[in-house]
RNA sequence: GCCCCGAUAGCCCAAUGGCAGAGGCAGAGGACUUAAAAUCCUCCCAGUGUGGGUUCGACCCCCACUCGGGGCACCA
């Protein structure tokens, strides 16, 4: 630590950040004054969490973004006298590591154990208040073990099953992949086309929990922010209507179609069955329409996502020869195969009604098929401008139901149906069960054993964790099957049961399994009895406060919710949601548009922290603007951080008090400007407005300035008070130019531990305030009012101002609106 | 095509329905200096995308539109 006299030796040197850093980092390790859950700690918790990265190299600037933010909550909360977890570790499995093994042909802990502990230095350095106690990775067998226990009891309770069905399938990764990582047609990954392929492979049932997923969100309004709640409702995207049941000529099984419409039952012109289903293979059997019908199968299975999701797709169908007989009315219904039904959705079959939704009549133009308006909705006929009506309206042409409403109609039909066994009210949604299977090596193995008489049976929890197979000799390159198959010593084993030759499966988990409840770990990390014990989940969870990008609005954040509603279930948490809030950060961008190499507008991170330091970096970061906008690196002035650092901490060697004075005693303008900036300050922290915080802590650094130049100078007790109020709020974004400031004030480090000044709220108010005098709202005059002044007071003093007087001369007063202390509104007729 | 968010000074951004400017960047001038850098001081700049409406009063609320960003997109 400096001396006195090395401090005046510096006192007029420029803030030399490079030192600085060096100095306090061992200081730190050595107090470690974010180290979370100490048995003797009587603050109230906090969990502060920021979204654990992918160790793909150094850290970025998007990580510097996102840390830095993290950082303020975490740290502000820790100031304010909590007991916070802030902790870190990483999210290792997937195929950045396995594709670089492969490139390197080695194995991919290597690439993988480099750049953590890259990464680790770099969050030192960048001064992250972690808890490092507390790391883990998820690639360790000490963490992976948990999720195989943890499918092993969603396989026991039926929520980890096989089937066959047409999954996605990435040509490129050589994998399946879920709903959820397959955007816009093209892998998430790689980019590749996605295809669809039947295979057999393990499923989560997570659409056994949607309606809890979706009606839990209630709890989140106002917490998380509203983009990612809607997200969440759309991709869950339930629709309530009803089933029917359709009798089928020359078929002894009723056909049940799905329709969110059945007031338009009666509306009813033909029927259309998913093309790619069984059901519609059954019905073209044995009719002349057979062979067409394969036919038209192979050319649609030939298409990819991207051609089914063009938007002016024409639609194309086939007739199966077959007729369904509309149960309101026994009209016999043309049953057509298309592949604008989906196979997987509802039951595979719809009624169409063309007059009132625009896909139907589209495919009843393309073919011909009959038009009919049930529904009265006043607009033009659909069969003669090619455009349903899909409103509300009065229903026509249906017996019973004709002069209801849409919503009316519903209940009726419904209630009719039910009544005589045709129907029934249903829901359906859009979330399908989340595939967990990979043909990838880098992942946790599934835990499972196929013996052929005993069936799927698991790895007893002794066993328990199942490592990965070494991945020397094993091929890892992708070929759609599963590299561990071919480490054979590892696949063949005995039945846990029966004690008869088996293999294990040999497919891994998708990695969003590790990130699904890693949350859950981080308070029982070296725990290796239990993923979590109970006690430590009942201390520190649900997290208090999540930090991420809005790319996880989706996949990771559900299927965490999700596995908080299992976990839940099974007794071992008593809470149904996992974060109680949520920031989602925007993303670094360089003119505009995405950082990238190929792009050549790349901005390394570990080049601007050598210019400028870590301070200014995550300075400009935070005072960018708004956490969730974008941080455009062209419009921040890292050089104006460090000015503004520089100018702060000059403050910090022109104190002449000693610490311990007494503030009370100092100048009330400046102790006012200073109790002012920590109350808003604080109040814009909470609100998220972190750029605002800044701008407060700005305006008190140039108010102090100017004190000390030209006020009440340095002596008094109010620039101690102000500067040592500084120190604590820049604590948040750039601790190693408060810690400096701290010392050079006077005191032991860490200021991060110093709290935050208590705000007298007799300092907030002001003696007098300047109200402005209107005359139908154009300002005439300022007053200068006590702020406790009454409206009736104002008022008087107003219309007695002798400016008013003359501009009200000769004037009608209609009206006088007075909000006290702020304005007086005198309305006039003129 | 549908849904959501945004638009304030040359730029990034602030403003419980009540004086449009908190803060910063850039720019201009000055002080200090042999000079430069650094520092300090002062100053400049818009009436809030467009058109209506509600109100005593609108950046803020309502309607329509323009532009920008994001999400969803044959889910019956």
């Amino acid at each position: 630590m400096s001396t006195s006299q090395g401090n005046e030796e510096r006192e007029h040197a420029a803030y030399d950040f490079a030192y600085v850093q060096e100095k306090w980092l061992p200081v730190w390790d050595e107090l470690t004054p974010f180290k979370s859950g100490r048995a003797d700690d009587a603050r109230p918790k906090k969990y502060v969490l920021d979204m654990f990265p992918y160790p793909s190299g150094d850290l970025h600037m998007g990580h510097a973004e996102a840390y830095a933010l993290g950082d303020v909550i975490a740290r502000y909360w820790v100031q304010k006298g909590f007991n916070v977890m802030h902790p870190i570790g990483w999210d290792e499995f997937g195929l950045p590591a396995e594709n670089a093994a492969i490139k390197r042909n080695e194995d991919p802990r290597i690439w993988t154990y480099e750049n953590i502990a890259t990464q680790k230095a770099s969050m030192r350095r960048y001064a992250c208040s972690f808890d490092w106690d507390r790391v883990f990775n998820t690639c360790d067998p000490e963490y992976y073990r948990w999720n195989q226990w943890l499918f092993l009891k969603l396989h026991e309770r039926g929520l980890a099953y096989r089937k066959d069905s047409a999954v996605n399938w990435c040509p490129g990764c050589q994998t399946v992949l879920a709903n959820e990582q397959v955007v816009a047609g093209l892998c998430e990954r790689c980019d590749s086309a996605v295809t669809k392929k039947k295979l057999n492979q393990w499923y989560f049932k997570i659409t056994d929990y949607a309606d809890r997923l979706l009606d839990d969100m209630q709890q989140l309004e106002g917490l998380w922010p509203d983009k990612v709640l809607t997200m969440q409702r759309n991709w869950i995207g339930r629709s309530t209507g009803a089933n029917v049941q359709f009798v089928i000529e020359g078929r002894s099984e009723p056909i049940s179609i799905y329709t969110t419409r059945p007031d338009t039952l009666y509306g009813a012109t033909f029927m259309v069955v998913a093309a790619d289903s069984e059901l519609a293979a059954e019905l073209a059997a044995g009719t002349t329409a057979d062979k067409d019908f394969k036919a038209y199968v192979e050319k649609i299975k030939a298409d990819s996502d991207i051609d089914r999701l063009a938007t002016d797709r024409p639609k194309s169908g086939l007739f199966l020869e077959r007729y369904a007989i509309n149960p309101v009315n026994g009209e016999k219904l043309q049953i057509w195969a298309s592949d604008y039904v989906l196979a997987d959705y509802g039951t595979g079959a719809i009624m169409a009604v063309p007059a009132h939704d625009q896909r139907d009549l589209d495919f009843a133009r393309a073919m011909k098929l009959p038009v009919r308006v049930v529904v009265e909705t006043g607009e033009e006929d659909p069969s003669e401008t090619g455009i349903a009506t899909v409103g509300d309206g009065t229903v026509i042409n249906s017996g019973s139901l004709n002069g209801l409403n849409k919503a009316a109609a519903i209940a009726a039909i419904n209630a009719q149906l039910e009544k005589d066994g045709l129907g029934k009210s249903a829901r359906n949604y859009r979330l399908r069960d989340w595939l967990v299977s990979r043909q990838r090596y880098w992942g946790t193995p599934i835990p499972i054993i196929h013996c052929e008489k005993c069936g799927e049976v698991g790895v007893p929890e002794n066993q328990l964790p199942l490592t990965l197979p070494d991945a020397a000799g094993l091929d890892l390159k992708p070929k759609g099957t599963s590299p561990l198959g071919a480490a054979t010593a590892w696949v063949n084993v005995k039945c846990p049961k029966c004690g008869a030759d088996a293999k294990r499966d040999t497919d891994t988990m998708d990695t969003f399994v590790d990130s699904s409840w890693y949350f859950l770990r981080y308070p029982s990390s070296t725990n290796n009895d239990e993923p979590f014990a109970r006690k430590d989940i009942d201390t520190w969870l649900p997290v208090d406060q999540y930090v991420g990008g809005v790319t996880h609005a989706i996949l990771h954040l559900l299927y965490s919710r999700f596995f908080t509603k299992v976990l839940g279930d099974m007794g071992m948490l008593s809470f149904n949601e996992p974060f109680t809030r949520l920031l989602n950060q925007g993303m670094v961008v360089m003119d505009g548009s995405a950082m990238s190499k190929s792009r050549g507008n790349l901005v390394r991170l570990s080049d601007e922290l050598a210019h400028h330091g870590v301070d200014a970096i995550r300075l400009s970061m935070v005072f960018a603007g708004p956490p969730e906008d974008d941080v455009d690196w062209s419009d921040v002035s890292p050089s104006g951080s460090v000015k503004f650092l520089t100018r702060a901490w000059r403050l910090s060697g022109d104190i002449a008090s000693a610490p311990g004075v007494d503030f009370t005693k100092g100048d009330v303008t400046l102790r006012k400007a200073t109790h002012k900036a920590l109350n808003d300050a604080g109040i814009a922290v909470e609100t998220f407005r972190f750029n605002v915080a800044i701008a407060r802590v700005m305006e008190l650094v140039n108010a102090t300035r100017k004190a000390i130049d030209s006020g009440c100078g340095p002596a008094d007790p109010a620039t101690r008070e102000a500067v040592e109020a500084i120190a604590i709020m820049l604590s948040l974004v750039a601790p190693y130019t408060s810690e400096e400031m701290w010392e050079r004030l006077g005191h032991k480090p860490a200021v991060a531990r110093a709290g935050w000044p208590t705000v007298d709220p007799s300092l907030l108010v002001d003696e007098s305030v300047v109200a402005i005098i209107q005359i139908n709202g154009k300002i005439k005059e300022r007053i200068e009012v006590s702020p406790s002044i009454s409206d009736a007071d104002l008022e008087k003093q107003a219309m007695a101002h002798p400016v008013i007087v003359e501009e009200l001369k000769g004037a009608t007063i209609l009206k006088v609106i007075a909000r006290a202390p702020k304005l007086v509104n005198i309305v006039i007729n003129s």
